[in-house]
RNA sequence: CGGGACGUGGCUCAGCCUGGUAGAGCGCUUGGUUUGGGACCAAGAUGUCGCAGGUUCAAAUCCUGUCGUCCCGACCA
């Protein structure tokens, strides 16, 4: 390939829009353009970096015995509603309409499909195990779309799934695809790390997400430094808080006490009351499912959303207004507790920290009044405990009691085991060896190609560019003939090594533009090819071509040996990226 | 959805406060000189200042609305 006769529009400066380092290159490299919010062009470069991305995706599939299909991106309504998901995902959702006015959905993922497709063609135990998978465009309905491909409206997703006859089954089935996801990012040249992950409204135990550590991402990860243990911070636990509760009464019942304006946690610790958050209970009101609860949680803890959700089983949750909370408790928020005036039909859960927590503050639910003395277990009607707060940084591992640490990273895959959630809502049965007609377990897997393209830059890159691994860069080799003069000897020697290394499968970019050296030196490392072959008249005159790997010094070898330099540099950062 | 910022040539931005001829750098075109790390000189082209109203003799500038973009938030009462 000639550069002249790609389309590489690259930018000395980075568009305003572009905020985090892989969304500039992207752009700045002439990968990708914006067409809107969440939605972008892919440009030669980016496009082949996204097929080699696919390529290996695809590879390992199919090693893993996955089966590529191709689904419709454009859906009925009607399999949304059967599996439910037409309400709970709602917030997703993109619907259309066609010109006679019927409604359809753009697929945010393809389980509904895939099963409906299971439903009638898998009718025996000898049909399966059976993994399907697709490289297809996703439609989801963003509140914020950002960081380029990060978080868009449309992206690129490799998804699986898996059908089963078995439990058993579908734990081997799962297996495969974890194991095929540590070989794709491997491969990809991503240092991408299993963590457990929270199941959501789906529960079970199996469900990992695959994370590339960065400070750009959008998720926490707790885990601990040597002991393996690595969790999404959704879902993660620890030993508990490092500082202990309280667990001495201090009185033999509750004690209002005036407490005017005070409405924070931080207020309450302050002079002059000075209760430190350990000591405090925090009274949250939520809305799960339209069902107002109340979470009780140590005045130091956060609430943890997620493992709210999971262990109600509900599809939303948000807090309550300071208007639900005054009608249904009679205070607002600040002032909340749940010693007494909790009507019989709100829940109440307690975090299990707060298990024979005594001698504590909580709101009297009474504006501008707290009541100290309080023994939670004594004084509380705590419907249930449960695990609610989210861990903190320095807290012991459950595996080791090492101190747990928290970090950023980028959710590029996740493999989940499914059960039989959609099967059974859908009909996807199959008559078992027994003669008994069982639901097929399922799993499902997804890896955001598009978003793990990003990550990639996002984790290879200098102040000069992308650095690509040789795996998905979008050419590896670049040659870059400093005076591109048709018909002169720097470019001939440049054709031939080009040809030569295309006989040899190596797909080479030849810098024939007539720029200055510079021009094309920086925009060779902005591009990010991982080896460039300079070819000046210097060099030429000293029988030699210059070798310069991205990330590395120069080398001069003589013209002779040229091609089977390159291919044994390249053939050796191939072989490095092959688990 | 809440808060904030910003929309001026292809890109990055100045001008706006204090209304009065629309600017710079990069990029682009032409000619020349250059040619091993984003060249130099000269001459040029490119803007209904996001859009719609309003105020005014006069609006990029002030006011209102609207659309778009980016950031933060949408757990800690």
């Amino acid at each position: 390939m000639r550069w002249s006769q790609s389309f590489i529009p690259t930018l000395k400066e980075s568009p305003a829009d572009a905020e985090i380092a892989s969304h500039k290159l992207l752009l700045r490299a002439g990968l990708v353009r914006k067409l809107s919010g969440g939605l972008y062009t892919f440009l030669p470069m980016g496009l082949r970096a996204l097929r080699k991305i696919e390529g290996i995706i695809r590879e390992e599939m199919d090693r893993a015995g996955a089966t590529e299909v191709l689904m419709p991106a454009l859906q009925p309504p009607d399999i949304w509603q059967q599996s439910g998901r037409y309400e709970s995902a709602r917030d997703v959702l993109f619907k259309v309409k066609d010109s006679v006015g019927r409604e359809w959905v753009l697929g945010p993922t393809h389980e509904e499909v895939i099963t409906h497709l299971a439903a009638s063609e898998i009718s025996s135990y000898r049909q399966m195990p059976r993994t399907f998978y697709q490289v297809q465009t996703k439609f989801r309905d963003e509140i914020r779309p950002r960081f380029g491909l990060m978080r868009a409206k449309e992206f690129i997703m490799k998804d699986a799934y898996s059908f089963d006859a078995s439990d058993a089954g579908a734990m081997a089935s799962y297996q495969k695809m974890y194991d095929a996801y540590t070989r794709i990012f491997a491969r990809c040249g991503l240092k991408a790390f299993p963590v457990e992950a929270d199941t959501g409204v789906i529960g079970g135990s199996h469900s990992h997400e695959f994370m590339v550590p960065a400070a750009t991402g959008e998720n926490d990860v707790a885990y601990g430094e040597s002991d393996g243990y690595a969790a999404n911070i959704e879902k993660a636990t620890s030993a508990g808080p490092v500082l202990p509760t309280p667990s001495a009464s201090t009185g033999p019942a509750p004690e209002k006490f005036p407490t005017p304006g005070v409405v924070t946690i931080d207020e309450l610790a302050a002079p002059p009351h000075g209760v430190e958050p350990a000591r405090q209970v925090k009274t949250l009101v939520y809305v799960a499912d339209s069902q107002p609860v109340l979470v009780l949680l140590r005045g130091d803890d956060t609430l943890n959303e997620a493992k709210l959700m999971a262990r109600l089983g509900a599809t939303h949750a948000r807090p309550a207004t300071p208007d639900e909370c005054s009608s249904w408790l009679g205070a607002r928020p600040g002032s909340l507790g749940a010693v007494s005036g909790v009507p019989a039909k709100v829940v109440i859960l307690a975090d299990e920290t707060l298990r024979r927590a005594m001698g504590m503050v909580t709101g009297a639910n009474e504006d501008g009044f707290h009541l100290r003395h309080v023994d939670v277990e004594r004084d509380i009607r705590v419907s249930r405990w449960l695990d609610l707060r989210t861990v903190k940084a320095g807290e012991a591992s459950i595996r080791s009691g090492e101190p747990l640490r928290i970090r950023r990273a980028i959710e590029v895959g996740h493999v989940f085991k499914l059960g039989t959630k959609y099967s059974e809502k859908m009909n996807a049965t199959f008559l078992a060896e027994d003669g008994q007609r069982r639901p097929c377990v399922m799993g499902c897997y997804g890896i955001g190609v598009t978003r793990t393209l990003q990550a990639v830059i996002e984790q290879c890159h200098d102040d000069n560019g992308i650095s690509w691994p040789v795996s998905v860069a979008p050419f590896v080799v670049c040659i870059t003939p400093l005076n591109a003069a048709p018909g002169g000897p720097t470019l001939s020697l440049a054709e031939r090594l080009h040809d030569e290394l295309a006989a040899a499968g190596i797909e080479a970019i030849l810098d024939d533009r007539d720029e200055r050296p510079g021009v094309k030196f920086k925009d060779s490392e902005l591009v990010g090819f991982p080896l460039r072959v300079g070819i000046g008249e210097k060099s030429l005159a000293a029988g030699e071509v210059e070798l310069k790997p991205r990330n590395g010094p120069m080398l001069k070898v003589p013209i002779d040996q040229a091609l089977d330099r390159i291919l044994a540099w390249v053939r050796e950062h191939e072989a490095a990226l092959n688990p």
